[in-house]
RNA sequence: GCGGCCGUAGUCUAGCUUGGAUAGGAUAUUGGCUUCCCAAGCCAGAGACCCGGGUUCAAAUCCCGGCGGCCGCACCA
């Protein structure tokens, strides 16, 4: 099945879960923004939740929210404004495009960078030397080209010139908001701030429906750490894990594509993840795909970025990767080892002491480790894997805690009460804390199928024996089986079903 | 942004080559009948030519531009 991602697509539209951004009502909407529908948005929220509770409280992370408008200072200091406004060439024989500096660079064989000099000054260079298309080899090349890949803004009624910027990723906000976020908090190294936010790209050509948008959403965690002491906390944390297998893609293997399993013990001793702090959170989130998001081992890995594809401000650099059959694999978490490139960054342009104290009164400027998840494709990951047909249904075999409704009621039949049965039915399951939904429209058959198609893992229906003896069935969405409870019992046997993986017929009274 | 292919109801699609009268079908949806445990049937309703310009008596159809989609290249901090 190589047409999955298709028919994701189509039913995430089709049944309310996401659809392109304007189109309906403007036909020219630029790509990139997507709507999240009643039934994306739900299960959207339910990983965040998910997140939370797996990640956020129990790793103590305090969690803030920052503008998604920052000063431009903000990101000449991160170095996003040197890395964002590419120039770019292009070839006028083979079309083959190349950032300008590089290219002369390479051509020349120079070492020093060409960042200080004008359009003009490149153009000159480019001309004199008679620089080729390393391709083609033809001189023959356009103007410049910039590419402005943030989105920036004028802030204030009276600017007229671009005085802030859409922010990139949430970091900038963590870093720049650390110093106090410790001081508040009476925080101690490490100190971890998280973040659920929109960030804004403007990609060239966004593709692949929430793979690539221009506005997408992070779950971001920011570990800020002492590096001469980066064991604190987490050689204990560690311990239980040690013997944990993590799946990783070295950059030594990549030709052959070997996945390799590395014990989590193995993995820090041999000095490939660097120290404790960065190794048990590459596993907490090995674990977390795995076990809570329900993603099978063998779909994940952590594939090790290479100088030239790492980030400006990484020191190392692993993407947690996702295999799906369509888009093969997929970076869905961004691991950074950022050093302390950004917190200097900010020392240097604000000219502002941003060190903390430590236990000992000593003043330090911390290093940052940070997972950064894409909500948006792990959504659509978990929706592309959960995907079934069979001829004669399609279902989503979605984690039952992250379908966007949990629990659906019908009537048999409009008539002899049943309904007002089966609405009295919602309605407690409601009370009971349940995301519950009621149709009565169309025969059960219809029902169900509708159900199917957007992972309603139980249908509960009220038929004729219902009301003799006040039990009801249950329906697995996955085996299609049905059990019978009473009513009294269902709200206990729905939460049991809904959060632990048993199977329909555990729950027979 | 470049090259190739493409754009018709919510979804899938016929019609386009060779311009012509009410844009056809399937499915979903709404109301009614049927009364029922896995997308049954019948009746009725509503719903579309991506946008703009041009050629023409006449454009879904031909031409140009824009926007968008898919694949490849590039980009992906």
């Amino acid at each position: 099945m190589r047409d999955i991602y298709e028919k994701v697509v189509e039913l995430a539209n089709r049944r309310g879960f996401f659809w392109p951004s304007a189109r309906d009502v403007y036909a020219g909407a630029p790509a990139g923004f997507f709507v999240y529908g009643p039934l994306g948005l739900r299960m959207k929220d339910k990983i965040i939740a998910l997140w939370r509770s797996k990640i956020v409280l129990l790793e103590g992370v305090h969690e803030i929210e920052t503008p998604n408008i920052l000063p431009i200072k903000v990101f000449e200091a991160s170095g996003h404004l040197k890395h964002f406004f590419d120039k770019l060439i292009e070839c006028k024989r083979c079309h083959s495009r190349f950032r300008v500096d590089k290219l002369i660079e390479e051509s020349l064989g120079l070492k020093e960078h060409l960042e200080g000099l004008s359009d003009e000054e490149l153009m000159r260079i480019i001309k004199e030397k008679n620089i080729r298309c390393p391709k083609c080899g033809s001189t023959k090349w356009t103007e410049i080209k910039k590419f402005n890949l943030m989105f920036t803004i004028a802030v204030g009624a009276e600017a007229n010139e671009p005085n802030a910027a859409l922010r990139p990723e949430t970091t900038q906000g963590s870093v720049i908001e650390f110093r106090k976020s410790y001081i508040v908090m009476r925080g101690r190294l490490p100190f971890i701030l998280g973040q659920v936010g929109k960030v804004f790209r403007n990609e060239i050509s966004p593709r692949r429906a929430l793979i690539r948008m221009r506005e997408f959403q992070q779950l971001e965690i920011h570990i800020f750490f002492n590096s001469d002491d980066p064991d604190r906390i987490y050689k204990e944390k560690l311990e239980p894990y040690l013997d944990y297998k993590i799946r990783f893609l070295r950059k030594e293997d990549r030709e052959i594509g070997e996945i390799v399993e590395m014990t989590a013990r193995e993995a820090l001793e041999s000095g490939y993840t660097i120290n404790s702090l960065i190794t048990y959170w590459l596993v907490l989130y090995q674990k977390f795909f795995n076990e809570s998001l329900k993603i099978p081992l063998e779909r994940i890995r952590y594939r090790e970025l290479i100088e030239g594809e790492k980030a400006h401000y990484a020191l190392a650099h692993w993407d947690l990767e996702a295999y799906t059959e369509d888009l093969g694999w997929t970076e869905l978490v961004n691991n950074t080892y950022r050093t302390d490139y950004d917190l200097s960054g900010h020392v240097k342009v604000s000219g502002n002491d941003l060190r903390v104290s430590d236990a000992e009164g000593r003043k330090i400027l911390p290093h940052l480790y940070e997972p950064s998840i894409g909500l948006d494709r792990v959504l659509f990951h978990e929706l592309m894997l959960a995907y079934r047909e069979d001829g004669e249904r399609t279902w989503l075999k979605l984690p039952r805690y992250l379908a966007p409704i949990e629990i659906a009621t019908f009537p048999l039949m409009k008539k002899d009460s049943m309904p007002e049965k089966a609405r009295q039915i919602y309605r407690e399951l409601i009370k009971e804390g349940f995301i519950a939904f009621y149709d009565e429209s169309g025969t059960i058959g219809r029902r169900y199928r509708r159900m199917d198609e957007i992972g309603t893992p139980i249908c509960v229906t009220v038929d004729h024996q219902t009301m003799e003896d006040d039990t009801v069935t249950m329906r697995d969405r996955d085996t299609m089986k049905q059990v019978r409870v009473k009513i009294t019992n269902l709200p206990e046997k729905a939460r049991k079903f809904l959060r632990e993986n048993i199977a329909i017929e555990d729950l027979q009274d």
